[in-house]
Order: C-alpha cells, then sequence, then structure tokens
DNA sequence: GACTATATGTCAGGATACTGACATGCCGCA
DNA sequence: TGCGGCATGTCAGTATCCTGACATATAGTC
C-alpha cells in the first residue's frame, strides 16, 4: 500500500491545496459543531441572520453557498427547533425574512465562539498581516475565476 | 433584497473566504471538465493514477477526499468507459491497483491542460514566488488543524 | 391598464456522498 | 500454530445537494 504520502507535483497546486484546506477547515467545523447539534450549513445560516436580520431564504442560500431548495431545508430544520422564525406570510413580494429568537441568538452564540476557536487554531502561525494577506490572496482567486461580478468589494 | 454584497465582517474570515475560493474553483473546474465527460472526483482519479500507477481504491478515496465506497463508485464508471483497468484477482491482499489505460491517459492529457488553465487564470495576478507563499500558507492551515499526520509532508 | 422580465418559494426526480456493517486477507505476537 | 489488530473491498440504507420545473408577486415598459 504506497500511502500515497507525498503524491508529488500535486503538493505544489494551489488548487490541491485549497480544496485539502477546505476540506480539512470543514471536517474541523463540523466536529466543533456536532455538540450543539448544529451542521455546517446551518450554523452559517445562522451567523448569516445574526449578522444582517431579515433575510430572505434566497440571500441565505447565496451567502452559505447552496441552492434555495437546500436552504430551505436548512431553514425549516432551524425553525422547527425554536432558532429562527420566519412570518407565515410575505409582508412584500413573495420573500420571509428571517430572524434568530433569543434561543437562536444564545445558540449562535456559543456555536460561534467554537468556531472562531477552530480558526484560530488554524491560524495560529499567522500574523495579523499575514492573515489579511492570505485573505486578500483568497479574494483575488475568487475574482480571477469569476469575470463578473463576485460580490461588489473587489476588481475595481 | 439586501443582496448580501457585503455581509460584512465576513469578508475578513479567512474560514469564509477559503470555502467561497473552493467553491469556486470547483464550479470553474466542474464547467471545464462538463465537455470530457469527466466529474471532478473522477478528474482527480486520473490525475492520481496518472502520476502514481498502482494505486488502490482506498489509496485513491485518500487522495481525492472521499471515501472508499464513493471512489469504487467513480472507478466503476471510468471502468467500464475503459479509462482505467483493474484485476480481477487481487495480487496480494485484497488490494486491486489500478493503471490507466492509452485512452484513459490520452484523456487524461487533455482534461489536465484544462485544469491547469483554470489555475493559472485562477493565479494569473500572482507571482511565481506569491504561489508558492499561499501553497505555502495554505499548507501551514492544514497542518494546524491535523495535530496528528497529515500526509507526512509537513509538521516536520 | 396589460405585458414582459425578474425574483422568490416550493415540489418532484436524480445524482452524489456519507455512515454503518460485513467478509476477506495480511501482519505481529504469544 | 493460533490469535487479535488492521486494512481492503463491498453491500445496504440514509442524508444531502443539485437540476428542472412551476406558480406567484413585484417592478419596469409601452
Amino acid at each position: 500500500m504506497p500511502q500515497v504520502e507525498t503524491v508529488g507535483p500535486l503538493d505544489e497546486s494551489v488548487g490541491y491545496m485549497l480544496k485539502r484546506a477546505a476540506t480539512t477547515l470543514r471536517s474541523a467545523l463540523d466536529a466543533t459543531l456536532r455538540p450543539l447539534d448544529l451542521s455546517v450549513p446551518q450554523y452559517a445560516c445562522l451567523e448569516l441572520l445574526g449578522q444582517r436580520s431579515g433575510l430572505s431564504n434566497a440571500d441565505l442560500a447565496r451567502g452559505a453557498f447552496v441552492t434555495r431548495q437546500s436552504m430551505n431545508g436548512v431553514l425549516r430544520g432551524l425553525q422547527v427547533r425554536g432558532l429562527v422564525t420566519r412570518p407565515v406570510t410575505a409582508p412584500s413580494g413573495r420573500s420571509l425574512p428571517g430572524q434568530l429568537t433569543p434561543a437562536g441568538r444564545r445558540r449562535l452564540r456559543i456555536a460561534s465562539a467554537k468556531v472562531r476557536s477552530v480558526e484560530k487554531q488554524m491560524l495560529a502561525h499567522f500574523s495579523p498581516a499575514e492573515q489579511g494577506r492570505l485573505c486578500r490572496d483568497l479574494t483575488a482567486c475568487i475574482s480571477a475565476l469569476s469575470p463578473q461580478d463576485v460580490g461588489g468589494l473587489i476588481e475595481a
């Protein structure tokens, strides 16, 4: 069994390492959030609602990189557990603005702390300046792959 | 519809941008490989076999960040299309060493060129030194999140 | 006022990946 | 020699996500 220890040039491929880093982070987050009965998309949904209340299902889907259908399922799960609320009828148009309940806000506070702890661990050997640089590098990668608008913050 | 253009502090979260970059790259790769009738895991499988012939199903699964079961399905798909071959009986133990067929090698050559083109586009504004730095940064992130062995090439 | 375009929420179907479990085949050790 | 530990390949069931499609509500245009 060759054990793929060193697959060779792949270790020098930014794309490969990017996927690898994302997978590793995803696993770490998953393990951290499991005790809270939260999946990563569920946490993302809470975090988004915490930062901007009243986001619609479609807004949340875009923010969490999933489809509206998937986010709908996530949102329903959070709703039946009393962590978020949505009006039964749309106050305007068809979009149903979501909001955190007090319980949701409490859960988010705990989850957010754990997530930030994981992120801190991931960046343990990075200075604040290096963190900012890495963040800008990743942003540059994103904008280079999406010629059109990627969020309106780069490609000025 | 708030449009989540600027979700706020999330744009400064390395974790968030990491997932975003990986998702964007995945989409770009998917679009590039679709004309070749290859999914990203299928391409990863071919690439791994191209760089190291004789890898077993379990080896490939580890290299592509999926489970053995998933990789098995991928491998079967590639087998029936005549791109890879596996012996019917194991020459040693239970592992079945996979190999690229000439057709598989041809397909890989095309796919690999397209993938590298996407990667080049992603890193268009990066100097070789900056690419190496980004790669090392990502590697540091990975090793910081996995205290144990992550492949045997870092954490020396 | 009618019509098109866009955006939203929702339903159905299919593809994909994972967890759990099992049988089989090596290796190390008593 | 017999045994447990470990790795591999495989099967079944489940969960998740995506593509395609539809009905509805708003905004813009003539």
